[in-house]
DNA sequence: GAGTGGTCTAGACCACCCG
DNA sequence: GGGTGGTCTAGACCACTCG
């Protein structure tokens, strides 16, 4: 078990503080010379400390050193701005589609609308320092929200909804789930098919308790943590 | 990139009922040789199957089809046999230790108590139709439930403590993140070192609020997805 | 243009599982 | 005991990044 001998000889170097968060390790072909073994059970280290989230992988630019996860409470409604701000890091949004469209089979079951219905799609990518780490993307029943194509998606979504329709969410349901980058996602994380995620699925209601949108968000699985609270309800409940 | 093909006519197979849940694949040679690839590029599409928590691999025998997750809701006092059963599952839970220590430094600190106080430390595997699913640690106060050790561990904590201490949950601190499993934990639910896997971590208060215990359940990943409602409150709060 | 990561080949050996 | 999965070797080619 080579790979696992060498993971932990890195394990030693980054928290020996030879390595900084966001730092570029060397070179595959470097590292398997320095552990005298070949870029195949090099590799096999490197996604090992992939998984444990100490390590993440740019499509073709190399290997680098995780940040501090963000950590993510879904009680809050969900201002990625703020809640970066509040944590010191850096953020930024970057918007690729916003446009109206007609609900397919898929998202009229989400927004629980009739096929054929307008619905807004919005899909951005969210930056921390940087660095590409979540693929959010919305579908919004166009009925509550006439011209919000207008407004600007950098910004926060909640405070569109609230400054311009006083509309705010109140309840969220929402999914947890472990899956992987492809495709799009992956392209527009620079991650490489395969990496590991995780999605985010919410399905949100306004103070009347009407469904207003829906989100996924696909995170690189390094860059999040979710950390909360909760007061108990009975099981029977 | 032959993987990602491999990968979709798997996942056509799976998906026409080729393969039910649980199943067993053909073995990596068969597979290789069917789609005419090394056992090299077959492996990459399985592991990239294995992140989509499509199969799941357990050590030594083989790549099976993933059954549902089971759902988990964090507010909900956390009774793995009840959860399973309403959800049509078959649970059972076996003990692995449970012994009484004194706290270390890292103990000590997670249970806000000082070094060297009596704990128990109680470890214990949860299976889903007889498969492992989840490896859990508990460390608990041992100054609020004398002769706890006397009790069934492969029954519910929360009703031990219950029935025989009066106590409950009241307010549960928690923080999800990815991971891989390794070491005894990877031995203890069949697989290989690297799966990937969900860190739970819990922090439990009772109607007083003190705080009593903490857990730390590592899921196989595909075994679990997080389902929750959140009344939302303001981001100032 | 040099070097890099992404992908792939064609083998090999071992410990272990299962029949 | 045969076949399996886990691990490893020693290469290779290509498209891409970066200086």
């Amino acid at each position: 078990m080579q790979y696992l001998r060498i993971k932990e000889e890195l394990i030693e170097q980054i928290e020996s503080g030879l390595f900084v968060a966001r730092q570029k390790l060397p070179s595959e072909r470097k590292l398997a010379e320095a552990f005298l073994t070949t870029r195949v059970t090099l590799r096999e280290a490197l996604r090992a400390l992939e998984s444990e989230a100490r390590i993440y992988c740019e499509d073709r630019r190399g290997w680098f050193i995780c940040p501090e996860p963000l950590r993510y409470d879904p009680r809050l409604t969900l201002n990625f701005a703020d809640m970066a701000k509040q944590q010191g890091r850096i953020a930024f949004t970057e918007l690729l589609q916003a446009k109206q469209i007609l609900a397919t089979k898929k998202t009229a079951k989400l927004l629980q609308v009739p096929m054929l219905t307008n619905i807004y799609h919005i899909t951005r990518v969210r930056y921390l320092e940087k660095r590409p780490v979540v693929y959010v993307v919305n579908y919004i029943k166009a009925d509550y929200f006439a011209k919000l194509l207008d407004f600007d998606f950098t910004q926060s979504l909640t405070v569109a909804y609230k400054k311009h329709y006083s509309l705010c969410y109140q309840t969220t349901y929402y999914r947890i789930s472990t899956t992987s980058l492809s495709g799009e996602v992956a392209l527009a994380l620079r991650a490489t098919s395969g990496s590991p995620a995780m999605l985010i699925e919410r399905t949100n209601y306004d103070q009347k308790g009407r469904l207003i949108d829906c989100d996924l968000e696909y995170w690189r699985h390094d860059a999040l943590c979710i950390e909360s609270v909760a007061e108990l309800v009975s099981q029977e409940a």
